[in-house]
DNA sequence: TTTATAATGGATCTTCTATATCCAGAATAA
DNA sequence: TTATTCTGGATATAGAAGATCCATTATAAA
């Protein structure tokens, strides 16, 4: 299980818009050749990401995309769930299994009445809790946190100089 | 991104098998049938497991699998990295483009002289972070913590009635 | 209004991995 | 020795990721 190289290009391709000056558009041919990428292939990812608000696009001379919001408003999660999708990161497969009969619990029947009763597998309950936690952690660090480390490790090189 | 069916195999057998009893070997059959998959697909997954030493396998009449040590041993970590692998969740793959050439930090540089500087991207940085995250709640929770569970909510079914 | 430029989206292609099956062979307890 | 059960190699298939090409659309500037 690894992210795709698709979200390693999102984020990197966000970081430079990030850092570029604001109002001013950057192309598809400038970012593909700052991340060695395609533009072909670039161009569907940023496409994706305006789809979802992530970056806005201008077509046309002196065109290109920018972020669409600050840089600390993009979250690691944002980013990912845009190229990865929202599917959870486990599903049982086979729910109507014999062990599931005994596995599952009684998934918010006490509470709810009126649904009908749904079984939550144990497995599958252990697995959401994990991807919990990891989702708590990339809601916590942003595009802006990049850009911050960056210019940090840029002041300590000056000053050795 | 997401766990392989493998995974939830891997798993829903290892519980089985801690459900049954000890010195009591479960065969291949026992097992597919339990689980709803099919006995060559589910050997191949319990071969690893062997070969990783989270369970026994003992051929020839009244053999089967068992798990080679408790089940509170058995983390879901140790599960998930014996099928899906050991390999990071997040990898640059152009760590050699002009944007990682701003964005890497100098790893370990200060502290071991000795090697070549060894350049690590500061989105991978925050991916390893995630991933460690996701690391620590998998290592929490083990086998032995699905079956507590199960028979938790057996009783409380039994006290209902 | 025209034009050069840049993003968009559909179609297609390749490669790789997950999933799955079959079978011959090895190992083991009875 | 034999019946049984795991093992591992070979192979097949489907679907997703990665990648490219091109016709179309949209826009700002001349």
């Amino acid at each position: 299980m690894q992210f795709s190289k698709s979200t390693d290009y999102a984020l990197h391709a966000l970081i430079h818009l990030g850092h570029s000056e604001r109002s001013n558009n950057v192309g598809i041919k400038e970012l593909s050749l700052s991340l060695g990428v395609s533009e072909s292939y670039l161009s569907k990812i940023m496409s994706k990401l305006r789809q979802d608000g992530i970056v806005r696009a201008v077509p046309g001379v002196k065109g290109g995309y920018e972020l669409a919001r600050a840089a600390d408003q993009i979250t690691f999660l944002d980013v990912i769930q845009v190229i990865e999708g929202r599917q959870q990161l486990f599903e049982c497969s086979n729910t109507s299994s014999r062990q599931h009969q005994l596995l599952a619990e009684e998934g918010a029947a006490q509470r709810d009445q009126k649904r009908p009763r749904e079984k939550v597998c144990l497995v599958e309950k252990v697995m959401d809790g994990a991807e919990q936690q990891l989702h708590q952690y990339l809601r916590e660090h942003t595009i802006q946190t990049i850009l911050d480390e960056a210019f940090k490790h840029c002041t300590r090189e000056a000053n050795k100089k």
